[in-house]
DNA sequence: TTCGTATATTCGAACTATCGAATATACTGT
DNA sequence: ACAGTATATTCGATAGTTCGAATATACGAA
């Protein structure tokens, strides 16, 4: 199923620090080298993971290739998310909070 | 990293149906069983992963399990994922068009 | 308590993903 | 053509996922 393919390319973090990391547009793949602390041969794999799925694009210039987010509602995508986890961890928190609260004690 | 798990746990098409069928509320394990062809076993294992990071949130009555999504966003990611779905869909088909169009016979 | 239905868990086999090391390819400059 | 830098691919080991079969647990009714 399609959908499922491209949840898969995203679930692994450093896949998504690059999906995060083209947020705003073009980066270079050795840009993307120096901030993400993975080996090379890594990093080259995971962009061909999100190249195979065609969640980014890429533009060579000379020695270089670049990277783009092929669709911006991705950007989206992990924004939502951004809230899903911030209602998660509140959720945690609030559970927790109870679990050590007075109210909580015999319950 | 949590947003990487949260993809991980969509990432199976049968996960993804059950979200679907989630959508506009509460549904039995066993109406899901019904709608979804996969063994019982099988969707029982499934729904283990969404319980597990917390996609889906249960209520027992009586014999019968009811799910429900724990955040109406997921739902928003996966209309946003239907568009990423139908503009990819287009590209291609606008590929393969201009594959066979004479446009495409020289360059 | 015992039976029946609904759901969950455990097990093991087959498959898929991830990593670093080594190597290959693509391009630029000399 | 050769050397150098940037990026991609292949390989093999390890770890994680998925499935059906078998089994376990939870609950209601008798």
């Amino acid at each position: 199923m399609f959908k499922a393919e491209v949840f898969q390319a995203l679930a692994h973090p450093t896949r998504i620090a690059i999906v995060e990391a083209l947020r705003d547009g073009e980066v270079g793949a050795g840009a993307l080298l120096s901030q993400l602390s993975v080996e090379q041969a890594n990093l080259s794999q995971h962009l061909a993971v999100l190249r195979a799925r065609q969640i980014v694009v890429t533009r060579r210039a000379g020695n270089q290739v670049y990277y783009t987010l092929r669709d911006p509602v991705l950007t989206t995508i992990l924004e939502l998310l951004k809230q899903f986890a911030n209602a998660h961890l509140q959720q945690t928190a609030a559970m927790l909070e109870e679990m050590n609260s007075d109210d909580g004690r015999s319950q």
